[in-house]
This record gives C-alpha cells, structure tokens and sequence, in this order.
DNA sequence: CGCAATATTGACCACTCTCAATGAGGGTGG
DNA sequence: CCACCCTCATTGAGAGTGGTCAATATTGCG
C-alpha cells in the first residue's frame, strides 16, 4: 500500500529548485548512489521565453518536464482555431505525463514567462525505474496525483458557477505559492485574463468583471497582473457555496 | 520510448473476460510465466449488484479494479449532499488509479447493474512490477491514458454546449461498446438521466429534452435505458461543431 | 396494488456569453 | 522621446442557452 506520507509534490518542487529529481526520492528511501543516478539522466536545459514552446501538439515524447521557475501553460488546439487550456505549470509542477501512452503529446506546452525547466528523458527514467523500485513507487504517486487533480477541474467545470470557479483558481495558485515558499496573499498572474476564462470554461469578459466585483466587495486587490489576496476565508466561502444544481442522482 | 503499438486498454478488456490481467502484458513481451504470476495476485471477487459499493470516498485504497461485465459510476459527493459523478467504467476499464497517491480513495464506486469485477491488490502489483518491467510499462501506459481521459473531459465540459456533450457521450459509449465486440449502434443506458446530466454538467431536463429532440431529428431511437443510434455521422457531426465561444487566447 | 423513483414536457428566468466600444499599457520605429 | 499601433483589459447593453420550478406521465419495486 502506499504510505500516506507527507511527500510528495511537494517535495519534488523542492527538488527542482537544484534541477533534480533527487530530494522525490530520498524520502522514499533512494540511497545517495541511486539519486546520484537518477541526476545523470535529468537534461538541464537553458532557459525559455515567453512563447516558446517546450512541446506541440503531435511531438514525439521525448520525457516529462519539471518546472523549475517561470510558469507554463498547456492548452488543445482545435481545428478551428479555438483552444482549451488544460492547466498552468508553476515552480515544482510536472508536465508531460499525458503522452506515456501514445508516444506523443496531444497538447501543446508554450511558455507564460522566462522559465526554467528539466527535461527527464522518459525511456531512461523508466528503466531507472525498474532498477530503483522507490522511483517507481514515487512515479505512480505522480501520475496518481495527476488523475485527481483533473477529477477536482471536472468538479469545476461541471458543477461551479463563474464565482465558484474564478475563487477555486485563486486559491489554488495560492495554495501551490505557498508550497514553494512565496507569499500565499500576493503574487502574479502569469496568464492572461483570457488565459483564465479558457482555463475555467468562462468568457474573458466574465473574468474581467469578477475581478473588478471581488475587488468592490473587498476580498482582493488586482492590478493587472498583480494581486493580492485580502480575505482568504471569504474566498474559500465562495468556493464552498451551493453547487449550480442540486442533482439527486444519488437515488439508486 | 512507448512503441505506438496499438496494444492497449483494449487487450486488456479482452483479458479481463477472462478475469486476469494476462492478455495485457502478453503482446507487451510477458512469456508464460510472468502471466501465471500476475493472474495468481488477482482476486476474482463474486458478483456485485446494483447501488453495491466497490468502495467510498475515504475507504482504504487495497487495489485497483478491472471491470469484467456490468457498470459502475465513480462520484464524489459534497458535504450539502450533491454529487459528481466522475465517470461511468464499462467492461475493460480500470477503477482507483487516483487511489494511489494517498492511499485512500477521493470517491465512491457505485454498481449500477450486476456486475463482475476483478481487485487487483497494488502492493502485489506494484512489487511485480518491478520483477516484470513490462508490467510497469503497461502500468504507466495505462496511467497516462487516464490523464489524457480526463482532459478530453475538460474539453468538453470546458467549451462545449448541450447538444455536443450529449452526441460526444453517446459516441464515446458507442466506440467503447464496439471495442469490447459489443454493438456500437445498439445497447442499453445502465445510468440514470440524471446521471448521464451529472456527468455532463447538465440539468436532466436537458438530458431528456435532448434525447427528445435527437430522435425528432432521426438521429437515435430512445426507450427509456434502450438506445439506438440511426445516423453515427450526424453525431460525429454534432460534435464537430464550433465551439460555444470562440477564444483568440492564442495570442502570445 | 400503490408508492416512490425516474423521465418527460412546459413555462419562466437567470447566468453568462456575445457584441461593441473604450481605455490602458507596452513595444516599435521614426 | 514621442507617436503610433497592437494587444489586453474593462465596461455596458442585449440576447440566448440552459437551469429552475412545477406538473404530469411512466415505470419498477415492495
């Protein structure tokens, strides 16, 4: 069974700080030899721009990517034109995982802001990973991981109204701030406000004017891509507030 | 890197008629004696039926479950008693991997019809994993489908309308059901419309309405749980439509 | 047989999208 | 260094999709 211990992301944002996968493992129980491994197959890479693209749509999978600094987002394109934004990657955060399967990305990972990143070439982590059973132990945590974090945005998009959604992603980024040691109460905005509305399934304008009302009632201060958080517990008591619809499909 | 063989969760609905995990690994270069190990770990449980519980939010995690026959709804419930149903598993797929990282489960299994399923116990599967590394491979594989499941969720709800979500639904129940030898044209609804609106993130009246008009329009034959689906094409069509809102967010 | 759960249908309305115009930065080039 | 432009953000007005409420089948189960 897995061991319900602290570490986890977490841990590996820590990690990531000195571009390795390293401090994931340690906890796990990685003896100093097998980290030091696990460091030799990690590619440093120089830092991105604005814009650049770590992957596209159809790529071939080389490896997942672990956020250093800066921040990523990933996002479908569709034939016509539109997007959708599956997610924005901060500091400690892994990208990637979704194109194990078929052997290229289905998305396309362009940066938000000068960013670092490590590249973990995917066919040496797996077979690192027979050799070091922690580091697949830990592999399947993240991927894990990675499944309920979309099972929480399917709650989101499917249940939340504007308010809800636009609280849930403050706090969110917030939340992983914090982890990585900035200030949970003010930080940046490395996306757009269109970004934003793509990400939780809402139109620019509506995030605009949510940002303009949270701002007139008090729980936040925006300008621009700068915020600051004043009443997180007014924020979480938006994001607890009465779902859309009350479904009684817990009948049966 | 992961061949793009066309092995995947299809082998294993085909191994799971057989209560085993076996024909997953086969083609994956398992020999006779990797199959025997892996089908000795796997509990064969006795049938489960309607409204019984695989597990709750919040019970142990043990082990992962392959859907044999039958199915089961996965959802999460709110402290005010509203739910989200997660997603309907269909014979051949698997339940729990987003167990994994905390070691407990984040939702409830619920049988909707009787149903066979098989446990597969994740510490035995994750040690022998390690002595079969094409077990882990298939592991990871199937994981990392998971991911890419669920963002083509997000699509949907994120961006798409009514009449989309419905014929996307009715299409992915369609291919499923034609992947396991079943027809793609014909089958019956084991879930609810509620549950199908749930799912969807919409109201049952639009669930209803829809399946209402989809038939005016001689698109399917509905009888209550009994469906029919006379023109795939107008459906595929249905999806392919533009999307609700046309964001330029590709700017940058 | 009767009640409860599920499904269907209609009427109404609210949330949020769309369209449109304006404002504010930030970058580029003269 | 300023003018211009282009993108992004904000704000307003109107409309539409889909939710809510309610009444009525329909079915299934005890």
């Amino acid at each position: 069974m897995t061991k319900p211990t602290v570490v986890t992301l977490n841990d590996l944002k820590v990690a990531c700080e000195n571009c390795s996968l390293s401090r994931l493992c340690l906890p796990m129980g990685l003896d100093e030899k097998d980290v030091t491994r696990l460091d030799q197959i990690i590619n440093r890479t120089k830092p991105h721009h604005r814009n650049d693209y770590l992957f596209r749509e159809g790529d071939t999978f080389k490896g997942i990517y672990a956020v250093k600094t800066g921040s990523i987002k990933t996002y479908i394109s569709r034939e016509d034109g539109s997007d959708q934004v599956l997610g924005f990657h901060l500091p400690g955060e892994i990208i990637g995982l979704d194109a194990i399967e078929t052997g290229s990305h289905g998305c396309t990972a362009k940066v938000l802001e000068t960013t670092a990143v490590c590249l973990i070439p995917y066919e040496k982590l797996e077979k690192l990973s027979v050799e070091i059973p922690s580091l697949q132990h830990q592999m399947f945590r993240l991927m894990s991981r990675e499944i309920t974090n979309e099972s929480n945005m399917l709650i989101l998009l499917g249940k939340r109204n504007a308010d809800e959604r636009l609280a849930t992603f403050l706090l969110s980024l917030s939340q992983r701030y914090k982890q990585r040691g900035f200030s949970a109460t003010e930080f940046n905005l490395s996306m757009s406000r269109n970004e934003i509305g793509n990400y939780l399934g809402l139109a620019v304008e509506t995030v605009s004017r949510l940002f303009t009302r949270f701002q007139d009632e008090g729980i936040l201060k925006v300008e621009r891509k700068h915020i600051e958080l004043l009443d997180l517990e007014a924020l979480k008591g938006i994001c607890d507030s009465s779902p859309r619809q009350n479904n009684h499909q817990n009948s049966a």
